[in-house]
DNA sequence: TCCTAACTGGAACTTGAATTCCGATTCCGG
DNA sequence: CCGGAATCGGAATTCAAGTTCCAGTTAGGA
């Protein structure tokens, strides 16, 4: 047999049906951790994917390991709103898509809030460290681009302003239109016309 | 032996070490869930209280049983803010005690952050039913009054309202400080001068 | 088609935390 | 001061996940 030579890093492509089930236990570890939240069991998620548990752990070595993966693609949903938001150039209104798009990325789905509530430092399981630096570097321009413009209040800084989004999490989580808590949190944070 | 007839509903009074034991018990596990949440072990609250695991299982049957006493207690203090809040005549006025309060009993112990998030109904553990209908008749009352005193915005109804201090709640969990979570909160709930 | 490495399923094992049990110890009325 | 009921402590048990293992089943190259 040709021994096939494999840089390191790369992967040997997967078998057809393997391919095929990382795919299906992707999507229902993801329909059941939207839907149920983190503490559902590895054997419901190898259920619905409609394969046994060591197929599970086959393609992920642990369930942290299969949550991060999803966590990493769903936290690039929020993560992506802060790109959205840079693009606009008048600072109040950059915020108000920030804070509404957020808002809306939250509310429909449960595996993104619970992943959102642990991004902050502090948490006691910390994710996603490296690309999470890069968001609050994001975040922080946004920050400070309104205060240049006095349109945010002095007293709201970086942690302080995530702390307020993961209040918004809280908020829609218990089912308030993303709108409205969007529309509360972006009143109080406009800095009131003295 | 002279049985002592004792009503049903009455207790036996507890013998003094008991008693004594019990309500170190009931420290411990205040503390502990205080500052660790609601998963410490019962061998660590144990521990703390200086007796056996044994002994806590004599007092509460059961970690949940102990986990609602002190739930109990600790939700009173932030009932006692509805009452407290009441009690101002100014309708604006009453919301904002009621908001201030309530996120300062909030940030100082992670128990009653824990219990209060779990307190809107939809929560999977669903605590207190009877007495946190007592609660949400009161706010209801502050919310009407300032509804009517036109300051409120039109759109935050009761479950609205509840699932924002939700979102106080976080905020506060996330270190922010309780004034300024308020603050924000109350300026974004207060009908903007249009 | 045949062969074999790769993959699958689910029973069995491991782990960690809650709860039970029971011999030893301690209160307290007589 | 005594007896025994009430209480204590913590080892042992139970229970609910997560994780491992391996006999059986494929996919797909020769």
């Amino acid at each position: 047999m040709a021994e096939q030579t494999l840089t390191p890093g790369e992967e040997r492509p997967l078998r057809a049906d393997a391919r095929r089930n990382r795919e299906r236990v992707l999507a229902a570890a993801r329909a059941a951790f939207a839907q149920e939240g983190e503490d559902v069991q590895m054997e419901a998620i190898a259920k619905r994917a409609g394969v046994g548990v060591g197929t599970v752990y086959r393609h992920f070595p642990t369930k942290k390991a299969l949550l991060d993966t999803l966590r990493r693609q769903w936290l690039a949903d929020v993560v992506s709103g802060v790109a959205l938001a840079l693009s606009y150039i008048e600072p109040w209104e950059a915020l108000e898509v920030f804070v509404r798009r957020t808002a809306e990325t939250l509310a429909g789905n449960r595996g993104v809030r619970e992943a959102f509530g642990r991004l902050q430092p502090g948490a006691q399981e910390a994710i996603w460290s490296p690309e999470f630096e890069g968001y609050r570097r994001e975040v922080a321009r946004l920050l400070a681009r309104a205060h240049e413009a006095g349109v945010l209040r002095e007293d709201v800084d970086l942690p302080g302003f995530l702390a307020l989004m993961c209040g918004i999490n809280a908020t829609v989580g218990h089912g308030v239109e993303p709108g409205l808590a969007a529309d509360v949190l972006l009143q109080g944070l406009r800095v009131s016309a003295s």
